[in-house]
DNA sequence: TTGTACGCGTTATCAA
DNA sequence: TTGATAACGCGTACAA
């Protein structure tokens, strides 16, 4: 404890760089590079050497200056929508999936919905000169992608469809969804059905809106709008409130909800005030996230390949990175009807 | 289009330096940084000019070139063990709150439970010379953990005990909240309990059960453990059916589960197969996430502080950051029991 | 108030 | 096979 640098305090010293790994294992600062990059070049007992003064040194190679040097990062990120949906959580997953293959970091961060979390986040990840960046961007028209991508920082947005042709996009048929959902409802009797969603400045929300209309048109059926002011569980309790309002004879026999958040605070609503899923109202709801089928009365919903347009989405990405003849385009992904107990002819 | 840098070949040109702005300008170099880092000591004159140069060239600081110049960079990291269950996210939450306030960014990793994906994040993050890593491990003994504090890498475990003293860490106290269930049932009545959980190497699991034991010490009532290989839907839903199966009369008459994924599983189960909750079971679930309160039959659970958990990790790991006469602690939360539906008496 | 010069840790080029 | 050196972009001390 007399001399020598005292363990305790070792943390605050600056961590060692190949400078003292060359040192400490005399030979130069190129060798060691050599050993880091390009083993083959080295003989086998220098390279031992200078392994061993790497391990005893514990040196950790400094990305930042590994960046500065190549000019860009081995990082890519994604800017998610809503960390508490767990929809998102799964588009996630598939990206990282994507990420791993091709040996990148996934940097997640989460908006939470707010256009300034959002930007600051943009801002930063451009210092940080990433490789890339996969978005499900609060307003998927907003000039800043456009401007990240002519910046040379490329841009894939997820689950939305952007407005110009600047960047890839990978999404899902939504009016088609709604159409599914609508004709499931119609084979099984339906002709007052309700649908459950909003704001309408959603893309998501409109299309399957307009599918659920395209569906209906013709067929004698009614669709009655129960607005919501976010897609989330306690809108969807409020939305069952005002139905469980209408007097029977008028009320909708059937519900199809723009997500299933919605969907499941519409089941325990009704759950709660004594209204029959599927007797009295049959639930459709949209995502198929896990705990739609995991629901006391199993959801049916309409699922969307979640983990495939995270993983599809990050392939784009890594493509519009590396191959210089790369074109954009526009990815859309088939929705499927999965049906359970919450539609189940009784 | 004859001339000139063509727009189209923009994306692969080096975006613009310190350098370029100070040329555009018609300044120098050291200026340039002035404007950016101490805006006081430059003439209203020249910071404008400088301005709008970076504007015109679209100028963004080098955040790798910053770094390796500071030493260290504004980043911490949150490595997560499990993206898909609530309970997580919502620490995120918490710390995202805790790091903007900082004005720090927050890299959030998703291990999965995969010890060598955690690996590799943290091999990744003190390569990037993250300011600290927050990390609920897969393992929290794992040596890996004390080695990175020793490296000078700030660690702070979030919703585990550590097992040594080289780091922070921040929990819930998991044996008062398996008191805390098993109390409520005996207040309710019941005399034959299951415990529902596992693996027992997750600490949360055995100190959970040990509280379960402890409040039922003496009291006459039985505690049946029904095990399970993960804390997922689909265990609960495989203990749903184990319980099914006993003959009514030796039935256990309540459920405490080790978390509301499990939870959650066994109500659909129960539900499914007509036995009525709490009727014939009632359940109690751990963590209180939005779904519990959201189930058709809402749960009654133990509620952690996820979001403070989070915000007083980020905060301590701040502290060791920045503070040089940081100590070490370790918070414990308590946490609380809602009851609802799932336990009332009928 | 503004400009010059150096160093952060790494990689790559070139010469020995 | 190995070693010396320049360069990446930025921040800062110091000089003008």
């Amino acid at each position: 404890m007399a001399t020598g640098t005292d363990p305790s305090t070792a943390r605050s010293v600056r961590s060692p760089s190949v400078k003292d790994v060359a040192t400490r294992a005399g030979v130069s600062l190129g060798t060691v590079s050599n050993v880091l990059n390009r083993p083959d070049r080295v003989s086998e007992a220098t390279r031992s050497r200078v392994e061993k003064a790497m391990a005893d040194l514990g040196f950790v190679r400094n990305e930042s200056a590994r960046q500065l040097r190549a000019g860009r990062s081995s990082t890519i990120a994604y800017v998610m929508l809503d960390a508490s949906n767990p929809f998102f959580t799964d588009v996630a997953q598939g990206i990282e999936d994507a990420a791993e293959q091709a040996d990148m970091s996934l940097f997640i961060c989460n908006s939470d919905n707010r256009a300034s979390r959002e930007a600051r986040y943009l801002q930063r990840l451009q210092q940080q000169r990433v490789t890339g960046i996969l978005i499900t961007p609060v307003d998927p028209s907003h000039p800043s992608l456009d401007e990240l991508s002519r910046h040379g920082t490329p841009v894939v947005i997820v689950d939305r469809v952007g407005n110009t042709e600047d960047h890839c996009s990978v999404a899902v048929d939504d009016v088609l969804g709604g159409r599914l959902a609508i004709e499931h409802l119609l084979d099984l009797g339906h002709e007052r059905i309700a649908f459950v969603g909003g704001p309408e400045s959603i893309g998501q929300v409109r299309d399957r809106l307009d599918g659920a209309r395209g569906a209906l048109a013709g067929t004698g059926a009614s669709l009655t709008v129960v607005h919501t002011s976010a897609l989330s569980v306690a809108e969807g309790r409020s939305a069952g409130e005002r139905i469980a309002g209408l007097p029977r004879s008028s009320r909708p026999t059937a519900a199809f909800c723009a997500n299933d958040l919605l969907a499941l605070g519409l089941l325990q609503q009704c759950v709660g005030l004594g209204i029959g899923v599927p007797d009295q109202l049959a639930i459709v709801g949209y995502d198929d996230i896990d705990f739609a089928a995991a629901a006391a009365v199993p959801l049916t919903s309409v699922r969307q390949p979640r983990r495939d347009l995270g993983r599809t989405a990050a392939e784009l990405l890594l493509d519009e990175a590396t191959n210089a003849d790369h074109e954009h385009q526009q990815v859309l992904f088939t929705p499927v009807l999965v049906a359970r107990a919450s539609t189940r002819r009784t």
